[in-house]
DNA sequence: TTGTAGGCGTTATCAA
DNA sequence: TTGATAACGCCTACAA
């Protein structure tokens, strides 16, 4: 190559670097001939780095972890390259793709599946690493962007108790995933604001899966007494959960009413259109892109940087008034006419 | 590390590679002590591979992509990673993300986009590529993995058929993709075959987006003489073809039947049970994978391999005999009460 | 503006 | 079984 140009390697080397060189047409016409491309490798190594990140999800298959990709791939622009790599929800897939990744990228964007221990596998992986939607409790240095979990479910609960819900259930996700345990807080906490007393067998501890929503719900719906409004902690169970309602033909929201966490692509479709808290997926995985590039250009930075989305509930059709209302005690409604006449602003006559 | 334990640098690349050597234990211990891990650039740019491959899709937050890369990955063991680069169904990420992933991958997975030229950027890619459920209709020497289109085409033609249609629509897909065109001309040969003459009316060509399937339904809801029976080619445009009947109050299948090209998630949860066509993603992703793998292994064998994953009807609850029945000749449908009242082998009943 | 030369960390060849 | 050594292809002082 060099030879061909009449040149020595330092001159082509220059010149892919954006160096000025006197020959400079020549060697670009040479490049073409030859098809020239400059060894990845061997670049790699003199320079210690990559140009690549990883993007390490449980599942991408779910949407909601494929929001998260385009939004920070989008962000990353096309100084870098984001390999994304699925680990299946499974805790030994990911210690391996980090031992793999490890001298391949130049930092990981990485929704781990719980909040177990890494036992060291981080520290030795020495890169930085951005933390999204989940994060290891263990681990305080690294940077996190989550969304407002615990928020979200009071969001929920407090739109139950304004349409005069009192019996009220979660189908909770794994409690030793970071969005599991803190929208179960969350949910725990909100009913306390709401002067509603926690029946524990309101609250079931799932999986996050389709099949654990069904389930789930199914378990609720076998109670003695069940619950007239469910809050779901994520779409999947959502889908299983909604499954579960129309097989047994319960209907929502006469029957029970419904809110799930995260927005899905089908919830328009389906009947009656589901009442979602949602965030904005995309923006999250934005956020953590710019968090992992920054931090690439500050390794010696040693504060963390902490970032939380934020979360809103969606009103559609999935909630309403409980249909027993009349046999509890309900002092917030006093008329049901008005009530059901009413959906759109129902906070608003609650404080009134 | 070397001189730590007290042998030469070549030694201790042999006990990497697994040859046999004394200090064996002595060297393993040093090794957790330093917490040692080969560079893997020098070992790429020495060995002139990276153990990695790329699966390249347009939309990883589409279910039947996020499939293929599921089956992908589980086929592709340890030995290699995978990593996922989504071009975002545009053609110009596509030529970026090969340029960018040359001499970072020893091969890729390839779903591509549209059938267009990729002018030389395949050859200079250098490297084996195997392209799934897409080709590149100029490109001879590539191993292929594709579905049956035009057989999935056939087999949605002929249930509407056989349970009386003879106004059947498609929605198709881009006729420059591989499954849009492919199902497209099925879907006319299978008419033809049916003595069904085509009304060109009742080909609408879309984009396999959600909005471009609404915006066709709306498109054969708006003819003087919509359709009895449609196709659509994928499961986006099913999503938003749905949406359109049920934004429009045409109920399925009394109104008009629906099959749908790729089995979705929630095709269960909405009423009706949408009837689709569906084929084994995963497998398809998987046997990608092992073509790869072996060509990896055979990087001088010229003759290129193609596969065809079969696809079959799975019969729910949008096909019906057609409303209007009674208003036109029907030859094949004599008696309305038992034509209703067997759903179940239609097949069987028109062979009689 | 250019060339020379050293070195990045590994593997492979060859002698010992 | 081992060690010394030469690549692999690039970047970057340093000297010209």
């Amino acid at each position: 190559m060099a030879s061909r140009v009449g040149v020595s390697v330092a001159t082509i080397s220059r010149f892919l670097s954006g160096g000025n060189v006197r020959e400079e047409t020549k060697i670009r016409s040479v490049i073409q001939e030859l098809n020239y491309r400059p060894n990845i490798a061997a670049r790699n190594l003199k320079l210690g780095r990559s140009a690549t990140v990883a993007i390490i999800v449980p599942d991408i298959s779910n949407p909601f972890f494929a929001a998260i990709v385009r939004g920070a791939e989008k962000a990353s622009g096309d100084s870098l390259m984001a390999a994304i790599v699925n680990t299946d929800s499974n805790s030994e897939r990911e210690v391996s793709a980090l031992a793999h990744l490890y001298g391949r990228v130049d930092g990981a964007i990485f929704v781990p599946t719980k909040e177990s221990d890494h036992e060291g596998g981080l520290a030795h992986f020495g890169r930085p690493i951005v933390f999204v939607d989940r994060y290891l409790q263990k681990e305080k240095k690294y940077d996190t962007v989550l969304a407002d979990n615990a928020r979200g479910a009071q969001l929920a609960v407090e739109h139950f108790a304004s349409q005069g819900h009192s019996k009220i259930a979660i189908i909770a996700g794994p409690l030793d995933s970071t969005p599991g345990r803190q929208r179960e807080e969350g949910f725990r906490k909100a009913l306390d604001n709401s002067k509603i007393v926690t029946n524990l067998n309101y609250v079931v501890v799932s999986d996050f899966t389709q099949a654990g929503g069904y389930a789930a719900m199914n378990q609720l719906l076998d109670l003695a007494e069940p619950p007239t409004a469910v809050f779901s902690s994520n779409n999947l169970m959502t889908y299983g959960a909604l499954n579960s309602l129309k097989d047994r033909g319960v209907s929502v929201p006469s029957d029970i009413s419904f809110i799930g966490f995260d927005d899905f692509e089908l919830s328009t479709l389906i009947s009656p259109k589901i009442t979602v808290i949602n965030r904005d997926a995309e923006a999250q995985g934005a956020q953590a892109m710019r968090a992992l590039m920054w931090r690439l250009e500050n390794l010696d930075s040693k504060i963390s940087k902490h970032s939380v989305i934020p979360v809103n509930l969606i009103k559609r059709e999935s909630v309403t008034i409980p249909r027993t209302w009349d046999l509890q005690n309900s002092p917030k409604v006093k008329d049901r006419q008005s009530q059901t006449s009413d959906h759109s602003n129902n906070k608003e006559k609650v404080n009134e």
